[in-house]
RNA sequence: GGCUGAAUGGCAGAGUGGCUAUGCACCGGAUUGCAAAUCCGUUUACCUCGGUUCGACUCCGGGUUCAGCCUCCA
């Protein structure tokens, strides 16, 4: 029994798909132009366990994630740079799927770009202006008229006249009321514009995921993710939109992902203080990354640290290590003590981190057994290894991810160090003990740990 | 100013009205030529002030601090 936390009521429900055994999943995805950061990261993957925690309890899942290739940044960063805008996108959208197959995310079912959608957006406006929802202006803008809508400011919290209040809305002439905001955007020179029946011009962003979800998974659908501060307005304003037009409910649960930090504030391009994930993976593997982000709660403020990513390391270690020399077997069968408290865990909101407290019970019984080949010991590691796969990791050999880290410092080829462990073992059966700690040592300064068990000596990255 | 959310041991991070989270680090032991890895054991908590209770880190109220949103933002 999933229960999840709706941002809509503020607090945890029972997940109940409106279609027995379906899940319907949107999405918001990035606006493309530029390299993801570790923010953008958490997104991806926190989607990605959900989606497939979903598929493990047997559901079919249809998951949509969008991605915003037009709008303002884009094109004042396209011409910034004097190229087309779809030479950016299409560059930093490749660029986003080599970095989510480093942090083995899984792709979607539909990730649909906004320039591909224009028309579904046209006839979304067109039935809120119908409908008395919106409005087309003098300066060929359409706005939506918030206070129309009912409920808005329910998924938020806050109420349309606190928000009036506030200073910080720029007054816009146009518009009937301060709070109103575009559907529409008429052209303007040099941008990128389609026709539509009040002049050419460019979707809002907010009506973009509207259309797009609709078109993918119909007028209503099960959850609806992203950001924390996507939750006002954007979030706000399209479930304004879509229930307005289709009058009924638009999403039935609301999720939102808790911020990346940075020294204790939000990692964010205005503040100039992310880290992109390229960037991390010269120094961390994508694993790495992938356990400092699933290791805490999806919804709690995490805080980016090199410390934090040694941690992850070093965890990742101790998993890996337990499963050295196990036999790979799917077929050795699962111990599903195991999988139940992890399965309870997992359902308690996606709690990964008490998630993970069963995987290293896992390693620790591993390791208390005689024989790593044994068949109890080939049914733990197989355990271990599906769990491990349902949060995105453990798939790769054990000795690959030991010695694959990037090194920290020093920069030796594998042969060479094979080529002084093969030394150092001279050596030790020579009991030159002198010369085999002096070769311990240059690896050791390396970054390389070495590990003499059961007459064989292993080495891994620190 | 309005609205959210958070405060747990050296660090990270779950959780519970009375019972060991977990990982890393530390300490003692086993093992090892010495290490590493592993195993066994130990130590270190629950922001503050009041209240409820036989009993609160856990529930309620006040306070303090921090973060986020209210403007593009995952």
């Amino acid at each position: 029994m999933l229960q999840i936390y709706n941002s809509l009521s503020r607090q945890k429900e029972l997940f109940t798909p409106r279609e027995p055994g379906k899940v319907g999943m949107y999405v918001c995805g990035i606006t493309v132009y530029d390299y993801c950061h570790i923010g953008h990261a958490r997104m991806f993957i926190v989607f990605d366990v959900l989606y497939r925690h979903l598929q493990a309890l047997g559901l079919d899942v249809t998951y949509v994630r969008n991605v915003t290739d037009v709008d303002d940044k884009i094109i004042a960063r396209a011409a910034q740079n004097n190229e087309p805008v779809d030479v950016l996108t299409d560059r930093f959208i490749d660029a986003m799927i080599e970095d989510e197959t480093a942090l083995n995310v899984l792709r979607p079912t539909h990730e649909p770009r906004a320039t591909a959608a224009i028309d579904q957006m046209v006839a979304l406006i067109d039935v809120l202006i119908e409908k008395g929802m919106a409005y087309a202006a003098d300066n060929g803008d359409v706005y939506y008229s918030v206070s129309k809508f009912a409920g808005y400011g329910k998924l938020s919290g806050r109420k349309l006249e606190d928000m009036r209040a506030g200073e910080r809305v720029a007054v816009d002439h146009h518009k009937h009321d301060p709070m109103d905001f575009v559907l529409w955007k008429s052209v303007k020179p040099g941008e990128p514009s389609w026709p539509s029946p009040w002049g050419e011009g460019r979707p809002g962003w907010h009506i973009e995921c509207s259309a797009m979800a609709k078109s993918l998974l119909g007028e209503q659908f099960d959850i609806h993710g992203g950001g924390m501060d996507l939750q006002f307005p954007h979030h706000e304003n399209e479930r304004a939109q879509s229930e307005a037009a289709h009058d009924k409910t638009f999403a039935n649960y609301w999720m939102h992902n808790g911020f990346v930090r940075v020294d204790e504030e939000k990692m964010s391009k205005s503040l100039d203080n992310f880290f992109t994930v390229r960037e991390v993976l010269k120094e961390y593997t994508g694993e790495e990354l992938r356990f400092f982000i699933v290791n805490s709660h999806y919804r709690s403020a995490l805080n980016y640290s090199t410390a934090q990513l040694d941690a992850a390391r070093a965890a990742l270690q101790r998993l890996y290590t337990s499963l050295r020399g196990t036999l790979n077997n799917a077929n050795a069968g699962i111990e599903q003590s195991y999988v139940d408290r992890f399965n309870e865990s997992m359902n308690d909101d996606l709690n990964t981190a008490e998630a993970f407290a069963v995987l290293f019970d896992l390693a620790g019984e591993i390791n208390k057994l005689d024989s790593p080949e044994s068949a109890q010991a080939t049914k733990l590691a197989n355990t271990l290894r599906a769990l491990g796969d349902r949060l995105g990791l453990l798939q790769a050999d054990p000795e690959a991810a030991l010695q694959g880290a990037p090194a920290k410092s020093g920069d030796l080829s594998s042969s060479d160090i094979d080529a002084l462990i093969a030394e150092r073992n001279t050596a030790r059966a020579e009991k030159n003990w002198q010369r085999s700690d002096d070769i311990r040592d240059q690896l050791a300064q390396a970054g390389i740990t070495l590990e003499d068990a059961g007459g064989k000596t292993t080495w891994r990255r620190s």
